[in-house]
DNA sequence: AATGAATGAGCCTTCATTCAT
DNA sequence: AATGAATGAAGGCTCATTCAT
């Protein structure tokens, strides 16, 4: 118990570790080495825990996603939640805030997860989520055969804005303004009929 | 004068190249001597013109980017062209069909551009021209002080739902409803009153 | 006793485990972890049995040497045994016989205790039997003084011929046909005059 | 042309440089970049010849076996080449003689080999010529059906003590004595009826 | 006696870049 | 201008071995 317990700790500090270099150098600095390094531990401890590199970057990347995705759900399932509107704001001040701090990091994560061909993996929970979070919205023309469609251009949409701010670094991302144009965004595309 | 055609055509050929081996390998293969070997040239030659790396991936995004700009541009500044939902209309499938063929190279050449720092020189082109096109569809708000964050918004929301499907490789990319859903998108957020 | 039993117990589990792996997959896949791992005890407690790689190696030589002279002692040794090209038979026979079976192995542990720059440990007992075994076949010319190389050379040439069956995997190994042939090199060349 | 010399003069070094560990240090020693370094040249130019390390392996043993080889033919083939006894022994001594010097190369060559799974490309050649060489002596038997065998035993028996000499330094190696034993063992062979 | 997490030297290999020809 | 052999820093990863528990 106490060992698992450790080994844990282990893994939790390479995965630290990782994000740290990602965040400080980019996928560039990104090398076994430094962040065994950084992690306090031997490459070979590295490799105990980790079968390969690109296992690193997918731990990594599963993590995060779970961490929005949680932060979401709980808003989203809470007895007390909102709805309409209100409810909407909820959700997108939640997927801002969660891409909050370390923006390069998560920027070199998805790189990376992508180019270790892993990127399926992440999006798939990601996107089952945001699909059925959509449809749940779903406005008058939910009922149509292009759910798929919608649920992915909402999402994406809502997604994609935040992540060029981060990319971009505009100033504005956790400002009031921008949080109530994603809102209007939303709303705007689920109130729309036909 | 030949001296200086038979010079451009090697760069472009190079380039060519490294299109071709992004799209076919994605960016582990894109190595500085499988370009040359692939353009026919020597690799002593590619450094000839194009002084490291990420200079090829540079001119590439550019030359991407141009393309996609240049298509936009001549649709929006046609006499002939329409107004309204069916000009929007016309802006996003051509969009849509900037990013058609070569996904691979596209998704590649994006992650090789932020990988080798010169992001920037490559979007700000992009949002200014999107900015600006934002700004001038501007609907009932155009005159509020929030601007900024609303072309930016409704901007990279279409492009980042495209930029998802062409990761996420999905099969409605070129597919009438997903165009629809876009249109739609744009103009619901615009038409949206306050 | 019972802990000396036991211990002597592990110890078997380890060599077997090591020839098993060496069956399996060859020096490649030859790890004292691996090792460990199969035979169902720690790394650890296997460095409590071996001092290091090259001790489990040579203790597997050392045993599978020991089995062969031991097989082909009995036959020698026999009160009952033939005598003349009959008995080389059964000498041939039992020698062909005892490399029957984990050729891999055997291959791969001749290959191994090669490298780790023991063999003469293994090679020395063979070479002492096989050598007084040919002195008692001597034929016509033994009482002369090149005894030591032909002594050498008949036993190295069978010994020598059955390895490379082994090794180049011959079909007719365990073939009648081999061992007469054995047999007939054996006989041809004591009975020669001079 | 004098572009190709070097690159054969490269090719070459190499080649003689990764002999001369594997006498010196053994296949422990034998690694890439000491091969690189012993040869003079960079690790990439290593690779340039190279393309992994186990066509170092192979390159050197078939330059070995064509050069035993050739020795040999030359013999074999000479217009005036003695026939009978005087051949075997002429040929005999060949093989001796072309195992001079460089023991343990050859036996960490033969090793390595073997354990880079492409023996089956070096015996073959060798396995060839013996077996023709030994059809070509062939005896009384030579017109029965069990000529591969015949051909196998025979070659790889006188190939066999010649490699244990090596192997075990036993010092009557280059001895006439023992010369005379290896011819003897042939002709007592062939010449044996049935 | 047994465990197994941790270690780290060192291996093989890649690839951006240079420079003599 | 073009060539391409040569360079070598650096990366991913393995595995024999140790030692605190």
């Amino acid at each position: 118990m106490p060992q698992q317990a450790r080994a844990l700790e282990t893994r939790q500090a390479i995965l630290e570790a990782a994000a740290q270099i990602l965040e400080r150098d980019g996928v560039g600095g990104f090398t076994t080495n430094a962040v065994a390094e950084r992690a306090g531990v031997s490459i070979g401890t590295l490799y105990q825990y980790f079968g390969d590199k690109s296992a690193i970057v997918l731990a990594l990347a599963r993590q995060e996603a779970e961490r929005i995705l949680q932060a979401t759900l709980q808003i989203v399932a809470a007895e007390e939640s909102p709805h309409g509107e209100a409810r909407v704001r909820l959700v997108v001040r939640s997927v801002i805030h969660a891409f909050g701090g370390r923006y390069r990091a998560r920027k070199a994560i998805a790189q990376a997860v992508v180019a270790s061909g892993h990127g399926e993996a992440v999006w798939t929970p990601i996107a089952q989520f945001t699909d059925s979070l959509a449809r749940r919205m779903g406005g008058p023309t939910a009922s149509q055969g292009r759910n798929a469609e919608r649920a992915f251009v909402i999402s994406r949409a809502v997604l994609g804005a935040i992540r060029a701010a981060v990319i971009e670094e505009q100033p504005f991302l956790t400002s009031r303004s921008f949080e109530d144009e994603l809102v209007r965004l939303v709303t705007a595309y689920v109130a729309m009929p036909r």
